[in-house]
DNA sequence: CGTCTATTTGAATGTACTCAAAAGCGGTGG
DNA sequence: CCACCGCTTTTGAGTACATTCAAATAGACG
């Protein structure tokens, strides 16, 4: 059962008993994404949060020239949702899509506010979601404060390896925010200094 | 009473009784603070969360080669604290200092913990705080993944009108990812540009 | 009033971008 | 099975935005 996964994911903060894995299930929706579906389109209202079962989806913001920036990208066990437009029920400037075939549970908007009125287990557990989530773009601004774009590519590969073996160069550079055209020349030269290490 | 400020910023999400006021001030830590003092130093543990009634903070991170490159401002009514470091117990790669003379109120992980466990207000407002902090840093990354120099800047005057007044442009640039000299070109600029708008 | 820090200006430099085009790769249909 | 199409990746040349380094000026604070 693919809830499963989710209910193990609170375990570490604050379990859920039967019952309330029971009331939780039935908010639950499971879908099935194919590569490129969206799950949110920029200037729609972000009704859901989504949790990945399995699969691969990013958050990306497009630009008036309409290049797009990858925000996060988010894989199994991991939530995503636009937090911005979720809450203030305002249009969404980013969008949301599956990189990879993917299967996700998705709670609604009222669902979820009624879980945090009902159940306070509710607040612990997106508490702990949203400090990580913060972590997580708090170092990302940290890279790219600190250091060039090869720095940042290193980095990239050394926190995320599973990552980036998975996406395609174009996912990447549009995260690590440089063009795919200079993304191909750093990677070629990260390449080149590797195997002139391994060559001695 | 300097708490009151405190207790005022959960009214919206879960106000405190009576004995929940008294319990948590007496887990909180006045401080004051006198401008560049520090709150955490790059390398030290973070073992505190800061509400601060009255001033600025940043919090900024320092580079190999000594540049300092600002995260966030964090002004009257708002919380700060480097998460990672805060929930890991490991040492923070942030520094965190006042810009402004301050007044501060902390409270340190052990009291936080224990609030935590023992009354689940703590967990709905220290989620908000959380997600609004999210909100924040993912709208940084959009700008600067999005514009320039200029329109960040730009942004950043509408957005924050009351800090860019009171904060020195050295703060400004290393906020917006820029020099300090870089800075003044882009400042001069929109300051030339606004004149023209204003002769017709 | 002097010192220290912040801001401004100039010139040379560099990192990353744009535009254009070629090459590679994978899937689809004839 | 090959041919073609679309998409991704690579390469090249010219360009731009922002940096670095240096020095001058202005401000703030004791």
């Amino acid at each position: 059962m693919f809830s499963e996964k989710l209910f193990k994911s609170f375990d570490s903060y604050l379990p859920l008993n039967k019952a309330e894995k029971k009331d939780l299930s039935s908010r639950l929706t499971e879908r099935r994404l194919k590569r490129r579906q969206y799950i949110l389109q920029q200037n729609d209202v972000c009704n859901h949060f989504t949790f990945i079962v399995e699969g691969c989806l990013r958050k990306f913001y497009i630009d008036n020239k309409g290049a797009e920036h990858n925000i996060q990208f988010a894989t199994e066990d991991d939530w995503i949702t636009e937090y911005d437009s979720f809450y203030s029920v305002r249009p969404s400037l980013l969008s949301i899509e599956a990189i990879e075939p993917s299967v996700i549970l998705q709670i609604s908007r009222n669902d979820l506010l009624f879980l945090f009125l009902n159940n306070a287990k509710y607040d612990r557990n997106f508490r702990v979601i949203a400090e990580k989530k913060y972590i997580e773009l708090e170092n990302r601004i940290l890279e790219s404060a600190r250091c060039g774009a090869e720095e940042r590519y290193l980095s990239f590969l050394s926190r995320y390896p599973n990552l980036a073996a998975r996406l395609p160069n174009l996912q990447i550079a549009s995260y690590l925010g440089i063009t795919p055209e200079f993304f191909s020349r750093v990677k070629n030269k990260v390449i080149a200094n590797n195997a002139a290490a391994q060559n001695h």
